[in-house]
DNA sequence: CCTCATTTTTAGATCAGTCTAATAAATTTC
DNA sequence: GAAATTTATTAGACTGATCTAAAAATGAGG
């Protein structure tokens, strides 16, 4: 471990493409699998056989035939300064240039490859050092350290009162539903009733006085935090008598390392 | 012409590369050979013959063998694009993320083949519609007009009054160095004589007391506009009593279009 | 108008990233 | 636990962009 610890190695922005869904996967724990990455990145299998192998012998990650890859801290260190430029990318589209949130994915899913460090730092600084993305995706610092995320996936959730944490799907088409049912990050929801059989969830967001049902599948991108105050669902008759909850963004400490 | 004079062809940032080269020794009215474009590429010439018989038949530019490329109407569109956007992102990389004026380029190159038109959109509105980027070059508007230049290279020009219009250089370093002796778009200063063979030039910028002993070489970089008001060179005693000139910078019309 | 230097093109390779089709391993099902 | 299904790998090929080295065209000087 001498000149390999350092310098987060120069690659192609194919390679970052790659290590990027390993580590996307990865964090969904799920075993990153030929067919799963290349589902991901939209190439055939064959392809990422031939490239897993590839970056195993650049010691970006290892590589078991038949079973799939891992990330080694090498490659866990290029992928995490994409996810950075990335998020950051996003954030900056969004409060700089005016994005829409489902708009910004595209955008910087080309310029997260194409910027230079001295880009990032600026936009960080302009943008006072942001700690989330306009999904809620936590932005990982310069040093790649990442907030560990205690949140909790919507599907999972048991009825009750929650806020929105994130949003981990990047359709535009999705994202531009959210918003128009008045799903976003930091919207508070109560969670009213989950239908047998893979039936969708019953929402009420504190944004709107419509009740929002949202398939299973939808609610699996959705992440939130249980909310201090559960209040009971507002009445269904719109009288704008309802009391604010809690906030909905506790602290978090406890930083998981990633270098 | 029918699908042909619409959409700007999709090309790959290679191509890009290519056209814009072409368009810059055209602008220098220079003549776009196999090994110019080579040089100013950085590629070997047999690269280029091989990729301009390609843009030849992408109907791009006409090329004639053992002489070289014109380009045509649709290689200029594509061209005139890329080189409004890379001047745009020049300006933006200035005046928002506080790039000094020799940093601009190289990231702006990248970035130039990266940006969606939405992007670009709203850089242009943000920085107010310029019209110039950080080095003095005119920004082509949406549609590809050009304003005409009517500069004049200081190589070129008699003793006299003038003021920086341009610096079609973007070597970091010369930069930086022209930046020190006070030598920016917009200086006034002071030619006060040309050394014979090829010797410099003797320049007193207003910014600065010193005299700025300027390469003949170097001088083919910088553009001016001769003053109205050709008073005479300050007094070479530093006594804080010259009188400023007139406003450097005429009003131009008659667009120039590159459609 | 012939020769020599320069410029350009041709020929043949390489590299990264991708594909399809065929084969082989792993896993699931009966 | 053998057969069927799924998943993964191998084999062979293609594309875009590049290279080097050799051959050919151009143009300048005598």
């Amino acid at each position: 471990m001498a000149a390999e610890s350092q310098r987060a190695a120069t690659v192609s922005s194919t390679v970052e493409d790659y290590l990027k869904v390993v580590l996307k996967i990865e964090d969904m724990k799920q075993r990153a699998s030929t067919s799963r990455v290349a589902r991901h990145l939209e190439v055939a299998d064959a392809t990422v056989t031939d490239m897993l192998r590839k970056l195993k012998k650049a010691g970006l990650l290892e590589y078991k035939p038949y079973y799939g890859a891992t990330l080694t801290r090498k490659g866990r260190r290029v992928a995490v300064r994409i996810l950075r430029r990335h998020r950051l990318l996003e954030m900056f589209l969004h409060q700089v240039l005016g994005y829409g949130w489902e708009q910004v994915h595209q955008e910087a899913e080309r310029l997260e490859h194409a910027v230079s460090d001295l880009f990032i730092a600026r936009i960080d600084a302009l943008l006072d050092f942001p700690v989330q993305d306009p999904h809620g995706e936590i932005i990982p610092d310069a040093r790649g350290f990442r907030q560990v995320e205690d949140d909790l996936c919507l599907a999972e959730a048991e009825p009750g009162g929650y806020s929105v944490r994130k949003v981990t799907n990047s359709d535009p088409e999705f994202l531009a539903y959210l918003d128009k049912v008045g799903l976003r990050p930091a919207t508070r929801l109560w969670l009213q009733e989950k239908a047998p059989f893979q039936g969708p969830l019953k929402l009420l967001p504190e944004s709107g006085r419509e009740p929002v049902y949202l398939g299973l599948e939808a609610s699996r991108s959705l992440f939130v935090l249980p909310l201090k105050d559960r209040r009971p669902a507002p009445a269904p008759a719109p009288d704008g008598s309802e009391s604010r909850g809690a906030s909905g963004r506790a602290g978090r400490a406890a930083g998981n390392e990633e270098k």
